[in-house]
RNA sequence: GGUCCGGUAGCUCAGCUGGAUAGAGCAACAGCCUUCUAAGCUGUGGGUCUCGGGUUCGAAUCCCGACCGGAUCACCA
């Protein structure tokens, strides 16, 4: 709540104490933005109070508005009644009081500390620590449009909620081991005659996923000829002697075969440079990776110390359980009857180690809709096994990337590769900007290629994050991506006009933005509606930014941007800044543009977004 | 079948802790560049908010029940 709002709740409990005798409660004082179409600023809903007053809505709304404008001490400028709804209109000096105090505030929208109870009681001076772990790629095949949401949902829920106050620590867990791995491997050495990255000029993790397109090329073909010497299809996919030799490899892995770990070690350094740039060009980073080849082991020893103390159980064949049905699930594989370690024992290890490393207050995994059960199992298991933080984990689930034809599918080549799409989106971009002339001439070709990179993946990443994360998205390959209208370029071009403004004043009169502050006085100012729509809009940002935290949603902020970007052009159509002959205005209106364009930079840095200087 | 999630304009999506005549963008149509960047601005048309009940001054929003779509319930990850 922004001291505008808890100023008018104030006077509205002791207007309705005054006239009606009774202590109003917070949630009865019910403000809203007041609609374009009726005079006001905000709105006060009366209907609360109607019962008690024994009067029409509309009369109850016309007493409290005149008890407000009077005990306000200038605050409010006038009021009108629209049946329930009260509608004040703020005077114009608070809102100008409202920019200078944004502008004065270097670190405007980012609050000190989480809007959440302290567990500990040291959260005054201790910042508390979320970690939240995105990404998570296997490394068989490289990266597509899913992970690019997830990267990009797990990036920005960690620019957020760092602006929430929150000491934010960002983690990967790299899938790096287990059966597919060694399929593309096992393709590798008999299809791949030696072939790498610099041989072939492929990038690794591309190089990595055409051999696991491959094995499983060759695994169907041998299926089919085992089907067709009559063999039943189960027996055939667990004979068929690719699959053995893979299995075969596994095992060998775990029983750490030299030959088996060096290739394993070079196909992953080929993969990782892969996904380093991937990553890279996508602007997301990591400030801990842990590797599933170093967690498992981990894992595996906390499930055999719950076997010990008796949250699990062993069958007879030797595989080990957990028994959930008491929580209204069921039972639960956590070792194969073999030893070998399965998703979750790893998830345990990997959750052991994090909490050893860090003092973690809240853990956060980024991971699609589709595993959900998992971490509802998880969370129970680690409860079970005695970690404290069991039961707090969130699962940040968010929705599937479908496409016209429903979804995607690595081993079928329905896929939207990551790289090859932020190509697409760069290109995009660089031929619009062509028609750009006017505006971009005289730039170096340089300067054109780091502008048509910000905005290619600024119309990438806004529309993928402009969608609410637990919704399923659709992405349609056929169609491009915009970047007119509600779009992440849209608000990047509103921040370039604006820079162009800014740059413009300076070289004409040496007049910054913030240099017009000392000549806005406080009084005797009248502001356009589109002025004050537009400092108005600014006062709502740190609200937006605790929504999104609070909700874990980049969405939020998208609206919010895209509203803000709205209104400052509605204001650039009809009002000019350089050419208002008023000094006041003028610098009024100088110190808007400039809080504009610092929020828009802001808010898209909350979601990982550029912003170019021109464009 | 159990559980979870979704259903709003032709399309993609906001709005959902109850408030005024349900909003954007795209697509279609009509205007606006001698003037701070037209990736912009203004306007027109487009809706049974899936359906049916309920709660109340008031429901797209909350509750119940259908219907439709998706996910999940592996010795996969």
């Amino acid at each position: 709540m922004n001291s505008l709002e808890q100023q008018i709740t104030s006077l509205a409990k002791s207007a309705v104490k005054a006239l009606y005798g009774v202590e109003a409660e917070d949630s009865q004082i019910q403000l809203q933005k007041t609609r374009p179409e009726f005079e006001g600023n905000i709105t006060l809903v009366v209907f609360p109070f109607v019962k008690t007053a024994r009067k029409a809505p509309q009369q109850v709304a016309a007493e409290i508005g005149e008890k407000m404008m009077a005990d306000g001490s200038g605050l409010i400028a006038k009021y009108n009644a629209v049946q329930g709804f009260l509608n004040l209109t703020i005077s114009d000096s608070f809102w100008v009081e409202q920019l200078k105090a944004i502008n004065a505030d270097e670190h405007y929208g980012r609050f000190k500390h989480p809007n959440v109870k302290c567990p500990n009681g040291k959260c005054e001076n201790d910042q508390m620590l979320m970690m939240v772990e995105y990404s998570s790629p296997n490394t068989n095949k490289p990266l597509h449009l899913g992970h690019v949401r997830n990267n990009l949902l797990g990036y920005s829920i960690a620019q957020i909620q760092e602006a929430n106050g929150w000491k934010v620590v960002k983690t990967n867990i790299v899938n790096d081991r287990g059966i597919h791995i060694c399929k593309s491997m096992l393709a590798w050495l008999k299809f791949g005659n030696g072939e790498t990255p610099e041989s072939s000029g492929k990038k690794g993790d591309h190089l990595i996923g055409d051999y696991y397109v491959r094995f499983d090329k060759e695994y169907k073909k041998q299926i089919a000829e085992l089907t067709a010497g009559g063999m039943d299809e189960e027996t055939a996919k667990r004979e068929a002697p690719l699959m053995q030799e893979a299995q075969e490899m596994l095992r060998k892995w775990e029983a750490n075969d030299p030959e088996v770990r060096a290739l394993w070690a070079k196909m992953n350094e080929w993969v990782y440079a892969g996904f380093d740039e991937t990553y890279r060009r996508m602007g997301v980073s990591f400030d801990k990776i842990y590797y599933e080849s170093n967690t498992y082991l981990e894992g595996k020893s906390e499930v055999e110390k719950g076997l010990a103390s008796g949250a699990f159980y062993r069958r007879e064949d030797g595989s080990v359980w957990a028994d959930l049905t008491k929580d209204g699930l069921d039972e639960k594989l956590l070792l194969r009857s073999d030893g070998t370690s399965v998703y979750m024992t790893q998830d345990i290890g990997t959750a052991k180690l994090r909490f050893q490393d860090y003092p973690i207050d809240k853990m956060v995994y980024v991971v699609g809709n589709e595993q959900e059960y998992h971490f509802k199992v998880l969370s129970i298991l680690l409860d079970r096994l005695g970690f404290p933080f069991g039961k707090e984990l969130v699962h940040f689930s968010y929705g599937m990337v479908e496409l016209p034809n429903g979804k995607m599918k690595s081993r079928e080549g329905t896929v939207v590769d990551a790289d090859d799409l932020m190509d697409k989106m760069e290109e995009d971009a660089r031929e619009i900007s062509k028609d750009k002339v006017n505006t971009l001439q005289g730039i170096t070709e340089a300067e054109a290629n780091e502008i048509a990179r910000k905005v290619g993946l600024g119309a990438l990443k806004y529309f993928i994050l402009k969608v609410d994360p637990r919704k399923n998205m659709l992405f349609n390959p056929a169609e491009s991506i915009d970047f007119n209208g509600n779009t992440g370029p849209f608000i990047q071009y509103t921040y370039a006009r604006i820079r162009s403004v800014l740059r413009k004043s300076v070289s004409d009169s040496g007049l910054s933005g913030e240099a017009g502050l000392s000549s806005v006085s406080d009084s005797g100012l009248s502001l356009d509606p589109k002025e004050l729509a537009l400092i108005q809009r600014l006062t709502e940002y740190p609200s937006a930014v605790r929504m999104a935290g609070e909700e874990f949603s980049p969405a939020v902020i998208c609206n919010y941007a895209y509203a803000l970007a709205c209104d400052f052009n509605s204001f650039y159509h009809d009002l000019s800044i350089l050419n208002e002959p008023d000094g006041q205005k003028k610098a009024l209106r100088l110190l808007l543009a400039a809080n504009v364009a610092k929020v828009l930079r802001s808010a898209m840095a909350l979601l990982g977004i550029e912003m170019p200087e021109r464009m």
